[in-house]
DNA sequence: ACCTGAACACCGTTCAAGT
DNA sequence: ACCTGAACACCGTTCAAGT
């Protein structure tokens, strides 16, 4: 076939598609042979658009990072609130893709999107009055946060089989095996819980620093 | 060779080895006829010891996970002072092996260390008076703090490079370029103020129980 | 510029063969 | 029981060749 007149690949549709990929079957799916067999090319054409893999796996993680709304620190909701709303849409984003989280969290690097929420959190911190240093340290503890809850699932961590539980080694997980049916409910309740707690925190440390 | 009088190879031997690989060169260099040269064999000798790579790579994060003291749950520690205690040891044993939290961040599964982990905070939290539901979201949230701390500096995530941040595209991201020097102290008190944050929180939620 | 097949140096895993 | 080499079906990446 060689070089066609209109080119089949682009990045949008290479990234579109590892996506996909990576949603379906986990990161290990994405080979550059498995994701040019769906794309309808050879393995070696991705390499016309891509320097490598994990370039496009950083492709693939900026346009999640970017589904996060940012506009919070903008519009004039109150610090608190904002974290809130951007703690919502941030595990939202990451865990629609749960299994790119990992390449994810490894920080924003040279990624657009990834330093725009950066930019966002700390320009938000630092507007409502929060030292800079501070500032950096929100947006840190609200990551780690975030990338936890989105890394894998607490409740899913559990084997659905009662008899993994012997009492005698685990005396307090007898309903541990209930876990895994409950999964949304578990993770999400940990994860309100958790949020509002971070910021309850940060309120009375706020206080402090008036 | 074949098979000599004293086997070559042990489980234990066989998860430092793959340890100290994750460690100094991180996940992906850990192959296994990679790790088998390091211990002075073949490839397919592992298969004497796991199953599968997966279950090696369990024995290593049990490892790991095995060094988080969990006495603070049942030496009489009032449950906010056993959280932040547990929360450290829990985060320096898996800021020591940063290459193995993606894996072990997936849940404790069958693995033991993480199983007995699970059984203490729950079980301390209870017998501190937390009801059992409340009890496996705080366990929860702090596995999602913890592990999105360990699972990649925060710090590091940027780039040591000024030009990386425009100011037209990051009006607020003019000293970004400085954090990877100060990794540290920077993801080490982002990590003491969410800690601090998140007990203070909770603290807040149990009065309102009583 | 953008695709191809061939090639290189790797993978995880299975298996028959050796002691 | 525990090691080996050979083999299978894969990898990421490079490169010369094609249009």
């Amino acid at each position: 076939m060689a070089r066609p007149r209109k080119p089949l690949l682009s990045r949008e549709r290479i990234v579109a598609a590892a996506l996909a990929l990576v949603d379906e079957e986990g990161l290990q799916a994405v080979s550059t042979r498995r994701l040019a067999a769906e794309l309808g090319v050879s393995g070696p054409s991705l390499y016309n658009h891509f320097r490598t893999k994990d370039e496009l796996l950083d492709a693939v993680a900026d346009t999640v990072v970017a589904q996060v709304d940012l506009s919070m620190f903008e519009d004039g909701t109150r610090w608190a609130d904002a974290l809130v709303r951007w703690a919502r849409s941030y595990r939202a984003a990451l865990a629609a893709h749960p299994h790119i989280v990992p390449f994810l969290a490894q920080g924003p690097g040279r990624r657009p999107a990834g330093l725009r929420l950066a930019d966002a959190v700390f320009g938000g911190m630092v507007n409502a009055g929060w030292p800079p240093g501070h500032a950096t340290r929100i947006g840190a503890m609200m990551r780690y946060f975030v990338a936890g809850s989105a890394l894998g699932s607490f409740a899913r961590g559990f084997v659905d089989d009662p008899t993994a539980y012997d009492p005698d080694d685990y005396p307090h997980l007898g309903q541990a095996h209930l876990l895994p049916e409950h999964q949304q409910r578990v993770d999400e309740g940990a994860f309100e819980t958790g949020l509002r707690a971070l910021v309850d925190g940060l309120a009375i440390q706020y206080e402090r620093l008036r």
